[in-house]
DNA sequence: GTGAAAGCGCTAACAT
DNA sequence: ATGTTAGCGCTTTCAC
């Protein structure tokens, strides 16, 4: 046990120890540690010194629950493995930072079950606000979020039931919106490419806006293909030759992230096939890695480190108008059209 | 404010509250509630009843405070943006959970004094442990760390001196081992492309390791390159593309990570590149992404998820001797050879 | 500008 | 199996 080389067997340090080495009492060592209210500066210089030659860290437990305020706030996200959600949480810890906030982190899997337990167990450190993924909440967890003292924030998603504020973009409009692009460009054999994941309800609502759109132009959605785990670059080569071999005869792909999409995208080129003029592709997210493949995928920006960053600067109340709470912010993705959805439909000319 | 739509200005629950509720003392709701104590089934039933219909949640700041254990854990790592960090946050994330922990995420950017601020935040929360990436740290960092009363779990890097328990691999050892198949495979004029980043110490051990191993065996490294920030997909494109402009007659890259690899490996295939014969690549880490690419980069597993759950096991006092805490875990990182490290030296026949 | 008293909501330790 | 007592280490409030 490499540690505590020769020192005696201490208890921890309290104010009290400052206190008695820096001469002054406790609550003058609380103010100046916490700098509040006025302290000479003289005593000042001599608490601070005290408590460093000391060591001396404060307990925020002991604080916390003399002051009912608490510097924690409760990050509840689906999953680590998807880069999305490691550039939300970014996003938020770099904007908590500055109101010296700390973000902490529970994983739901996906499982509205383990969203329950790990909401629970952040509520119970009276945390000074929750930011949590998504709309769609078990009756259990709505009822703790609504019930709960502080503010919260569910991020990602605009589309659904708000409990107090929200931060995101409607995954729905999203996909109408690209489904727009595509058939503005001509294409009209269309194929989506996803997760089967069944409580991924962002990807589920930019399949159903997509496939609305598609329909409201009598264009049905040609063919569909779902997968689940491995690694996704791969998978959307494996996904996208299984299906174009099954329907050879499509003309765009739709994929529902950029990753499966990226891997598509690879293997289209391998088998040199037209993109975007036989074939056409996009995906969603507008992750960094697009920019280095040989040709640029088309995306739509999910705005993840900023809805991070709205998500936090509400929580730390600096937000505009986000004293009042129930703030709404509905980002608008910019599409990406990259090298992948042809510029005008191929057997039209130019307009006028 | 969509919040609180018709209940008076309620106090916060306490356990009185469920205590009267349910005709009992504080202490028998506190028993139960922690599951700790006899209590009779009958009057468990009752707790546990008047305790979810009010909707009560206990306050863990009142019951660290009293029983001075805290179930969260400080993890302090120096980013959210390299998909390394998360997924190793992953790994403690998932192996805390099964110890009723939570992780407080600190980011320090890779600065020093942010380690030491993020570090004294941390420790005021009396965490049960903390997991710090590196083995780098200030002055200040260490005398915090090596004060605290808590388990300490140095992660990544095993090359240095530990404070209390350390997981990881020895990057030096990554960079030599990865020289030694270089070398065995007959290349001889070789290049490194890496991050500036002056503070990664690991990406540094790598490279030393690396040289210093190629320098053992007469073989000078012939050139480096160093980029920093932007999408390191495209960067490894670019820098290699400049590279091999300067240094036509280079006969093997070794990168410092696999994406930036990865941007290498695209960019030398559209350019036709004899890969691995004429020149041959690698990366480090262990990516997922590799798997989709047309052909698989050599590379480095990092062992990140395994590094993150065995020092949450640690922390969890579930990991076989960490009782005794002072643990040390060196993993051996696997070497990938992929597609872009030839079999055999060039000039050589087969063997026997 | 500084100090004293009371108590935040729970749990350890000891009753019974 | 259940209850009582005494704090945990701070901050709030009020006094000086």
């Amino acid at each position: 046990m490499p540690k505590a080389p020769n020192q005696p067997p201490r208890r921890p340090l309290t104010l009290r120890d400052v206190a008695a080495a820096s001469g002054v009492s406790e609550m003058t060592v609380s103010r100046v540690l916490r700098d509040r209210g006025a302290v000479s500066d003289a005593t000042r210089a001599r608490v601070e010194a005290a408590a460093r030659s000391l060591g001396y860290v404060p307990n925020r437990i002991a604080g916390g629950l003399a002051s009912q305020r608490v510097n924690l706030v409760g990050v509840i996200i689906p999953s680590l493995s998807n880069m999305v959600f490691p550039e939300v949480l970014s996003g938020i810890s770099d904007a908590l930072d500055a109101g010296g906030l700390h973000p902490v982190v529970g994983v739901t899997h996906y499982a509205p079950a383990r969203e329950e337990t790990v909401l629970y167990e952040m509520l119970a450190w009276r945390p000074a606000g929750i930011i949590i993924a998504g709309v769609e909440h078990s009756a259990a967890s709505r009822a703790m979020l609504a019930a709960a003292a502080v503010p919260v924030v569910q991020i990602m998603d605009t589309d659904g039931a708000a409990i107090d504020s929200v931060v995101g973009i409607s995954h729905r409009a999203a996909g109408r919106a690209m489904a727009a692009e595509i058939l503005a460009a001509g294409y009209r054999r269309i194929g989506f490419l996803g997760t089967t994941m069944p409580d991924d309800h962002r990807a589920r609502k930019r399949m159903e806006g997509f496939e609305t759109a598609l329909a409201e132009a009598g264009v049905p959605l040609s063919e569909r293909a779902f997968y689940s785990g491995g690694s996704a670059l791969r998978k959307g080569r494996e996904m996208t030759e299984a299906l174009l071999a099954r329907r050879p005869d499509l003309d765009f792909l739709y994929y529902s992230n950029d990753l499966i999409g990226a891997g598509g995208l690879l293997w289209c080129l391998e088998q040199g096939f037209d993109v975007p003029g036989r074939l056409g592709l996009a995906g969603f997210n507008g992750i960094d890695l697009l920019e280095g493949l040989p040709r640029r995928l088309a995306t739509m920006d999910a705005c993840r480190r900023e809805i991070g960053r709205i998500a936090a600067q509400i929580v730390a109340g600096r937000y505009p108008g986000s004293a009042a709470g129930g703030i709404r912010v509905e980002l608008a993705p910019t599409l990406q059209r990259g090298d992948t959805i042809r510029r005008c439909p191929p057997t039209q000319g130019a307009p006028s």
